[in-house]
DNA sequence: CTTTAGTATCAAACCGTTTCGATATGACCC
DNA sequence: GGGTCATATCGAAACGGTTTGATACTAAAG
């Protein structure tokens, strides 16, 4: 690979005149450029960004921690806000959490040796050992859909006790009495959450929720299945199902039709978050839809203000709460008499 | 941000023992290098990559390039390959052409600028000029899914010849005679074999292809789903529908579905690829599936194997062409009568 | 007692850049 | 002719590490 001193050597110039004319940082007489720039093509010059990050002291780079690559919500976070950065040099490397808590740490100290300028992530855990290590990285976070108890970072999400209300009010204006409720794991912070939406709207509604309505299955559809199979094949079933997100609304459905029960006609179900080729899944389920695009818009933003130490509130956190949407479907319907 | 210096100095000895001592690499005694520690400990530091990438010339880092992260086929690759790679200090830069091939260089010359010691991408332009940049670049690049005619590099695919061929093979079976099929831009290599292979099962069952029946619709949903109307509401209709992607696949059904038609009882409906969720779209859709986990695994495996430099036959480009699976589902019948 | 050999440590060179301070050149003015 | 000022160029010092060759010390061998 050529060097800056190959440009030099080819141009008949020193190394810091051909700095000074590429960055264009610097008086440089027109007649030297055009010669460094016929030199940078003949020996196909192209800058090695390691070293001008070494020298400047700030990285081109951007980690990403993403809390499950296979889920359709992140492919398309991380798409958006791939876009955001084209047309700066940054570029985002990547990494994939695979749900599992136990890698996050061991992930971001890696990003922090390769000395990224910044770091959007969606956490999975939440608890003060995590907040602490994150109140004392060096570099700028910013926190996606998930919060961390404790921690002052900034904060992009969408309103999810707002969503879960929303689909329970729903539910309760068709008449529904008898709600049960599909949750993930509390220790989650989106999942308690959704959860207290939940209760919050059936508390509203003057609605009791029985115990074994509320139960947890830990964003799995498979785990959604065997519960939904268990409380539907009991003598007092549910006529709404409210499932917390896109996986677990799928297996729901899935378990109503394997019982031989018809949606929404004896059961309606609910769901959260776009279900990819929803207009397809019969029926369409009514669904809260978080605003990607938004989130990955202000994250991107916010993380690129950070990144080239804009003047931003020092110390102080910034949260930006989207409004999810109610995207109404085919699958919620009055209860069966 | 600690610097080795600081360790140094902690430690009362010099940069370069801290060096050997870290890196296991020249003796050293066990005094100091409990000292040596117990200083990284204490100014809390952790070695700069760029730093070590810039003097070793060599860097920690892999680009990949995806055709379109909102593809879950992209994601899932990304996935798998990030899992394999994890164990190493590898990490992966990702990058998203979002279906722009005329991103392709920018995005490959701006990885080249991050100096990554590979390069896995699935690409989508395939003209010889692009063929040629890409035998000129320097650093180790697998290609994945799709290949550049004339450019000689690894590549890692699975048989879409062979796919193709499979599902028109299986609707022959099943006694269609008029079959659609609904392909890619012909420019791209991947387009050309699926529907090379359909070519081929149809000239081998002796059955004529209609003109009309050969639609492209660019790999997109909305397209399939205006030519299948068409081709749906002209009197000679097909009995059998091939699309070549998934998206094509949902794009058709739903048309199918909006004319009033039943899927399969009076047209049947085949795609390729993973449709996530495939298992709640009704009718479940038969297709043929591609190995993501094998692609990822020989891809990430032969990259690292150029990466780390290990013996590999200099110049010859090596070929993994992964079997597809044949999934049937529930939108193929035999043609009604 | 001098070699030899091994062990532990260090100083200095280097990786590919940027940037600062110095120098050279010419133009301009008094 | 001497001083001032821009303008163009350059040498050298960093950035944070690794690695090589040198050095000092100790112990074993002759």
């Amino acid at each position: 690979m050529a060097t800056i001193r190959d440009v030099a050597r080819h141009a008949g110039v020193s190394i810091s005149t051909v700095s000074l004319a590429l960055n264009g940082t610097g008086p440089v007489s027109e007649e030297t450029r055009a010669r460094v720039e016929a030199a940078v093509a003949a020996v196909r010059y192209s800058p090695n960004l390691m070293a001008q990050n070494l020298k400047r002291g700030q990285s081109k780079l951007i980690g990403m921690v993403l809390g499950d690559a296979g889920n359709p919500f992140f492919g398309r976070l991380f798409g958006t806000i791939d876009r955001q950065l084209s047309g700066s040099e940054h570029m985002l490397i990547v990494a994939n959490l695979d749900s599992h808590p136990d890698r996050e740490l061991r992930t971001l100290n890696l990003l922090k040796r390769h000395r990224v300028a910044g770091i959007i992530m969606t956490p999975l855990r939440n608890d003060p050992e995590f907040a602490a290590y994150l109140n004392e990285i060096d570099v700028p976070v910013v926190l996606v859909d998930q919060d961390v108890d404790g921690a002052y970072l900034d904060f992009v999400t969408s309103d999810h006790h707002r969503g879960t209300e929303m689909l329970t009010e729903y539910l309760v204006r068709l008449g529904h009495r008898r709600i049960a409720y599909i949750g993930g794991q509390e220790s989650m912070w989106v999942a308690k959450r959704r959860l207290e939406g939940f209760r919050a709207a059936m508390a509203e509604a003057n609605l009791q929720v029985e115990p074994e309505f509320e139960v947890a299955a830990d964003y799995s559809a498979e785990l959604a299945y065997e519960h939904v199979i268990r409380l539907m094949s009991a003598p007092e079933r549910p006529t709404a199902i409210l499932a917390a997100n896109n996986y677990m609304a799928i297996g729901a459905l899935q378990a109503v039709n394997d019982l031989g029960f018809r949606c929404p006609d004896d059961v309606s179900i609910a769901g959260i978050d776009v279900v990819p080729w929803s207009s397809i899944v019969m029926p369409r389920i009514t669904t809260v839809e978080q605003p990607i695009e938004e989130l990955a818009r202000v994250a991107s933003l916010w993380m690129m203000e950070r990144v080239r130490g804009e003047a931003v509130p020092e110390g102080e956190r910034r949260r930006h709460i989207a409004e999810p949407k109610l995207v109404i479907g085919h699958s919620c319907a009055p209860p069966p008499k």
